[in-house]
DNA sequence: CCAGACGTTGTT
DNA sequence: GTCTGG
DNA sequence: CCAGACGTTGTT
DNA sequence: GTCTGG
């Protein structure tokens, strides 16, 4: 996924997780680009802000963080970064469109993709909490990508993990724990559910 | 056993 | 922290 | 793949 | 001869 999404429509964000006014204040601190922070929704059921690339609680480096913007949905359960977190610190990104960049021969087009009907979606997300050598704690997350829809694949080799509506609570199900089960949401979004304008 | 890796995509 | 490569 | 082992445990 | 470490 490229390096940037879009909540584009803060008057349409939903009220799935009871986090509407949470979102609403957390925008104005927003930026939906890497290394920045952007509103997530926790397993707390909690909005709160948190910097985009994943630090692992046991790095060293938090530079680390840098290199984990996205995790393959292929092999998540496997990777020393993502597997705990996948048991235990999942998290939801809500979005309204996300960006990817064509290569063609006269340059790159940007496109935007988004809803048919222009709602929100939620990103498969993961998250961790580093603490530095202060004991500041640092609250980090990354999103999933999978292997692009119909709609995508014309304009890039991979998209972000979007849950269908009906996978969102078992996401954040703290009492969920069956990883196969978990696995079983990160495929492509059916794509009749996107529609791609050049941005 | 110890040392070293641990990750993926983009720069708007 | 935990796994893997050497 | 080729070279080298052909065996296992554990710890300042 | 066959397995494993590199």
């Amino acid at each position: 996924m490229c390096g940037r999404y879009a909540l584009l429509n803060p008057n349409k964000i939903f009220d799935r997780f009871g986090t509407v006014n949470q979102l609403q204040q957390l925008m104005a601190n927003a930026d939906m680009r890497p290394t920045q922070l952007a509103p997530v929704v926790t397993m707390d059921r909690q909005a709160t802000l948190m910097r985009w690339g994943l630090i692992p609680s046991w790095a060293k480096d938090p530079a680390v963080g840098q290199k984990m913007i996205n995790a393959r949905a292929e092999g998540i359960d496997q990777k020393p970064s993502f597997r705990k977190p996948l048991r235990v610190s999942r998290c939801i990104i809500p979005a309204t469109g996300f960006y990817e960049w064509q290569a063609t021969a006269h340059g790159k087009v940007k496109y935007l993709f988004t809803r048919p009907d222009d709602e929100m979606f939620g990103f498969a997300g993961l998250c961790d909490t580093w603490i530095d050598p202060n004991g500041e704690r640092r609250e980090t997350f990354t999103i999933i990508t999978t292997a692009p829809n119909e709609i995508v694949a014309p304009v890039h080799d991979r998209m972000p993990v979007i849950l269908q509506q009906a996978d969102e609570a078992a996401w954040l199900d703290k009492d969920e724990d069956d990883v196969p089960y978990l696995l079983s949401f990160l495929k492509p979004l059916p794509a009749d559910e996107l529609v791609a304008q050049v941005a």
